[in-house]
DNA sequence: GATGAATGAGGGTTCATTCAT
DNA sequence: TATGAATGAACCCTCATTCAT
């Protein structure tokens, strides 16, 4: 038998102010990622979604705090997803599937990627407590390259560098995704497979193990 | 004791203004590459160069046409820097030069780099004039390194990607400066010689070729 | 047990709503004299009454209605504390008493009391039906005073300064109270009594009459 | 011989200057000694001075600093105006002097002394600095009281309280001018000199001195 | 040429109030 | 009645640009 009591009236509108805090993440997302956080107005992002400007302040604290807490989110995201399992002991196996994620991210989330160029650009005044958490995650990976260098199963190199070039390459398909799209004549998707065959290819025969 | 040399009035002030006008490229170049256009102010850039403000508009035509200036002439400088002279035909010497010199010009000239990657990420209103250029540029390049692939000289690849994998990370030592800083936890000069072998090798030995 | 006794339920939210509106009563006395009209939000009135700030306006007909209401509820009240009884024929006893009940007022409601003040500092726009009332009643004090003086029973003087001159230093422990703490160097309770006979000494002495 | 060298560019225009300096600080005091901090807009302020909001900006740095600032003068101003001077021996002239002083002052710029009552009823946030000097100032006017009276020149009395009774009553003037203009039924000029009288003979037969 | 001043547009934010549920 | 949301006006301030001297 169920109870005749209706749903209670707190959470009754919440589905409506989800989509609508979603809708302002998005607009944000976009507006900030194309015109950096001094380029992109409030107006911009309300009209965006869908609100008035006052009416996103209903919602929102500030365009600072906007902001941020989109930085944040993706920082945190990043944090989640690019991690190779210390247990992995195969290079090969482990270099291919971190190229591939890293692609699929630049491609599937560019405009978060470019929020966190524009930020670096800008000298990083909101990442103070980003560094701590990217360093600690790139130890653990320098630690797991550099353990391949000594059991010989990567010839000797810079894994800090390493890493370094790999993150530039993936992370230049979201950053210059323009330029990209110019300079291989592509008007809709991307090669997608080429991209990584040809990235995992450059890295793997470049840390001297077997290509593709 | 003076100079008898008179001068022509006409003419006097001319390396004033020749000096004038470099000092404003230099200020606004640091203002736009540190702030993006919205966030670079007339203000400071003014303030830099050592002028008033309306004592620089005097001298440009507005912020559109100053930023647009610059962005041409770094284009225009870009143009005649990477050059793979047509009659090399060992890619293993123009490859290793290729780098060292992009590398050179991302550490010597961060600023410039992050202007064209901010135009980049402002989805390049003021690009019009330069794909054609970057395109022509592209394609000798290009033509050259599927030569040499042809002449089995390389192990076959996507000559534009190889390129475009270059660029990505030179270049990554422009824009991500201060990512860059952190994660090597270098706080003055960036170890350059490692940067260069480390990407040398890398796309050395990705393309088939003998490393350093 | 329970009451037998079934609230009749059309009236039974009256004390909840004699209540709500006591509470908002508080909380806006609270605010404007605080913060002024201007200075005073709605909304930090609403919290403080415990209420939101549609509820509110369910409440009260807006800000304005509910601050002319309140002004007029302290002036109304006023009008009824400090009356000179006609019969007292001992200018003494009478100033003793008078001193003494403003003296009170001030301490206990100095809210009220900045209220009032603000509103003359706004150049009193609210106050066009107080001002005959208290001319009426101050004229009462003054023909009273006026016939000691007449009687021998008070040295000559202007009775309407004097009037003005004991609310002026008894006001001014609502209206200075910040001040008059930081002078008296005192944190806690001021030390009535010394007012009080401070000041009523000063007014027998300069009316001619026998201190405490 | 003079030289022919023409007015420093430098300050030719600061007569201009200062004058509407001058118009914006006339038309601030008469703005927030009306209307408080908050409820005075930059709009009425510029439109007063004769500006447009943003050539208000111009002049100013802000809406607080010129609040602050117009603050910052009118305490200074008053740690220079009421001044005792400590070689006076004579009680009595001593008194009739100040009192004068006060009066005169809160008749001649009500607004100055307005604009302090409303910073004090506001809860003094930018009174910080003032307190100190205000407490000497008034430790040497306590002194000298306290001499006198030991001196057996005064009838005992509490100095402290003797003084801010001066104060509540010739700062009334100011403050409640509207108040006192209704109830003294004068619509132009005060009576100053009644005034003054009325306070000072009440004051000085109070502290147990000859009247006038 | 250079300087103080002016201008108009827009940006972020707050707030009293009302609407729909 | 009570709640989340909406609205429109106003407010403070900044900025690129231009004018008058």
């Amino acid at each position: 038998m169920q109870s005749p009591v209706a749903v209670a009236p707190r959470t009754r509108n919440r589905p409506g102010r989800a989509r609508i805090l979603a809708a302002i993440r998005d607009a944000a997302i976009i507006e900030f990622s194309q015109h950096g956080f001094k380029g992109a107005s409030t107006q911009a992002i309300a009209q965006r979604a869908g609100l008035t400007k006052p009416q996103l302040h209903y919602y929102i604290a500030g365009k600072d705090e906007l902001y941020q807490q989109l930085l944040r989110d993706v920082l945190a995201g990043w944090s989640n997803v690019f991690v190779i399992e210390g247990k992995e002991d195969d290079p090969r196996a482990v270099l291919i599937r971190y190229i591939r994620e890293k692609v699929d991210y630049s491609l599937d989330n560019p405009m978060l990627s470019r929020l966190f160029t524009r930020e670096l650009l800008d000298g990083g005044p909101n990442l103070g407590t980003y560094w701590p958490v990217a360093l600690a995650s790139t130890q653990t990976k320098i630690d797991l390259i550099e353990r391949w260098v000594a059991e010989g199963k990567l010839r000797p190199l810079d894994a800090r560098l390493l890493l370094m070039h790999i993150w530039a390459m993936t992370q230049h398909y979201a950053d210059y995704a323009l330029q990209v799209r110019v300079m291989l004549q592509v008007t809709d998707e991307l090669p997608r497979d080429t991209v990584v065959r040809e990235i995992t290819d450059l890295v793997l025969l470049g840390c001297g193990l077997a290509p593709l």
